[in-house]
RNA sequence: GGUGGGAUGGCCGAGAGGCGAGGCAACGGCCUGCAAAGCCGUGUACACGGGUUCGAAUCCCGUUCCCACCUCCA
């Protein structure tokens, strides 16, 4: 089967066809950077760094646009509380996205542009949209005329006449649904010039203008959370429909992480960094958990949930590291066919774990019955599974202090093997005191250490 | 009020008419001086009530409960 993608627009699963052969252009919503990131927000960075990596598989080249929302009511709002600049409260909580998208291993997009670096094309697609008939001035502002658009509610399944309300008032409001794409200035707040006065865009207009800017005027995907297909997604349909565009061929949306049954948000309070969670666990463990779940599922997070995904990544590391200890190097090799499956299936993530999992076994006991060939297969097809999840062990932007200096390693490894000699001769001597103390010392140390048919073998004990 | 998504064994989490995904935990066994790791084995799970069917966790009808969006939100 060939590549599967769930699409929000027809809400089923169906086959992906890029508009240009061998290119795939994918927009996604990025951060509104006015806090600092939580796992949620993390999450999503996760599911379409998974997406851009499968794509990179089948031999795509992806555009990957994923904007930077930095200027809004909030960003405002917040600097002006902490008494910053808005600018540099900004640029802080971007930087502090960047770090904790790095942290968990999601490669960067082709651009990530800022809403602000961009407010020429936004006037100009609004100019665009009053021309045609589908905005209006009113009072420094500009909206967008909901009615003069047939097909406006298509994306999310709402009708104009049977929702709650609209964005709220508004003076010169035609209807209550229709929404800004211009803010008149108000005294103290940045503001741009435009042929309708001084003032800022509207949150959605930005992300037509800069999918437009990249991608052209028709692309691949449009992607985010769940909470963006209304009104967000919506309204950035209506405006690049209006002006003329084509825009996103469809639309992924994902789930997002809850606690206690409720969305993690700032507004609830329940929210989880990224740095708090690192603290105890190792961020490609966290990224295992993270990814463990289908992108439409929620994940209902919890430490013990977290701390399962972390024993069970460290089964898979176990083979890993034994295989490469008693048989020898493992290269990346090639994905097992129910992996791709799975992959090609809309991104069942849980189901090419269990592939993972089954290898992992399959190398086990292969090196249980002394078949060192087959444990080096099994061990390189998980590695290359591992890789293509941006879980590969041996990638370099994973690598600790402890493993990552090979002249460290060489060192540690002279310093263990002398105490092991030592503990190998005890034992012989049956002097099992001796020995175990040399084990306990050992492991007080941080060093786990395992007898096998091929003699005593150490590994760090990983700091989560 | 409108629109979506859910409820799966002790826990997490897939699946979507027949063959018990996978992980974690537990128990038994093998291996081991003891460990650790690993391997083998052990579960009659699908919110509830009806129905369709040779067969339903999966389809249909009804019920209960939960969550989300319709205001900013990944």
């Amino acid at each position: 089967m060939s590549l599967h993608l769930y699409d929000t627009v027809t809400r089923s699963v169906r086959p992906f066809e890029p508009l240009r052969a061998g290119e795939v252009s994918m927009y996604v919503c990025g951060a509104t950077v006015q806090a600092v990131p939580h796992i949620g927000h993390l999450r999503s960075g996760l599911v379409f760094d998974v997406l851009n990596r499968w794509f990179t598989h089948h031999g795509y080249e992806v555009a990957y646009v994923r904007n930077v929302t930095d200027i809004d009511d909030k960003i405002l709002r917040k600097a002006a509380e902490a008494g910053r600049p808005w600018w540099e409260w900004a640029t802080t909580h971007e930087r502090a996205f960047t770090e904790a998208y790095n942290t968990l291993g999601c490669l960067p997009p082709s651009v990530e542009p800022r809403a602000t670096g961009h407010i020429t094309q936004m006037i100009s697609m609004i100019g665009e949209l009053i021309e045609k008939g589908h905005a209006y001035a009113a009072a420094g502002d500009v909206y967008f005329d909901v009615r003069s658009l047939p097909g406006y509610g298509a994306l999310s399944g709402q009708k104009i006449d049977e929702m709650t309300q609209g964005e709220g008032e508004g003076a010169g409001k035609r209807d209550p649904a229709d929404f800004t794409l211009w803010k008149g200035a108000k005294p103290g707040e940045p503001s741009w010039g435009s042929p309708w006065g001084t003032g800022r865009p509207g949150w959605h207009i930005e992300c037509s203008a800069m999918a437009r800017t990249y991608l052209g005027s028709a692309f691949d995907i449009h992607g985010g959370g769940l909470d963006l297909v209304f009104p967000h997604h919506e309204n950035e349909c209506a405006q690049s429909h209006a002006a003329g565009d084509p825009f996103a061929a469809r639309w992924m949306h994902h789930h997002w992480v809850t606690q206690a049954g409720e969305k993690m948000s700032k507004s609830l309070g329940n929210t989880l960094s990224v740095p708090a969670i690192t603290a105890h666990t190792r961020p490609i463990a966290l990224r295992y958990y993270l990814i463990g779940a289908h992108y439409r599922s929620p994940i209902e997070y919890s430490p013990k949930a977290l701390a399962d995904a972390v024993t069970a990544f460290e089964r898979i590391e176990g083979l890993l590291g034994r295989v490469a200890e008693r048989v020898g190097e493992v290269a990346i090799g090639e994905l097992p066919a129910e992996f791709v499956e799975a992959m090609d299936d809309d991104l069942a993530v849980p189901r090419a774990l269990a592939v993972i999992h089954d290898q992992v076994r399959i190398g086990n006991s292969s090196l249980a019955d002394g078949r060192p060939e087959d444990a080096l297969a099994a061990a390189g097809a998980v590695r290359g599974m591992l890789a293509v999840l941006g879980l590969d062990t041996r990638d370099p932007r994973w690598a600790t202090a402890a493993a990552g200096d090979d002249s460290l390693h060489r060192a540690t490894d002279a310093l263990i093997q002398a105490l092991l000699q030592q503990r190998t001769a005890a034992r012989a001597a049956r002097n099992f005191a001796e020995a175990d103390l040399i084990r306990d010392n050992l492991a007080a140390a941080g060093f786990a250490i395992e007898d096998t048919s091929d003699g005593p073998v150490w590994s760090v004990i990983p700091t989560n």
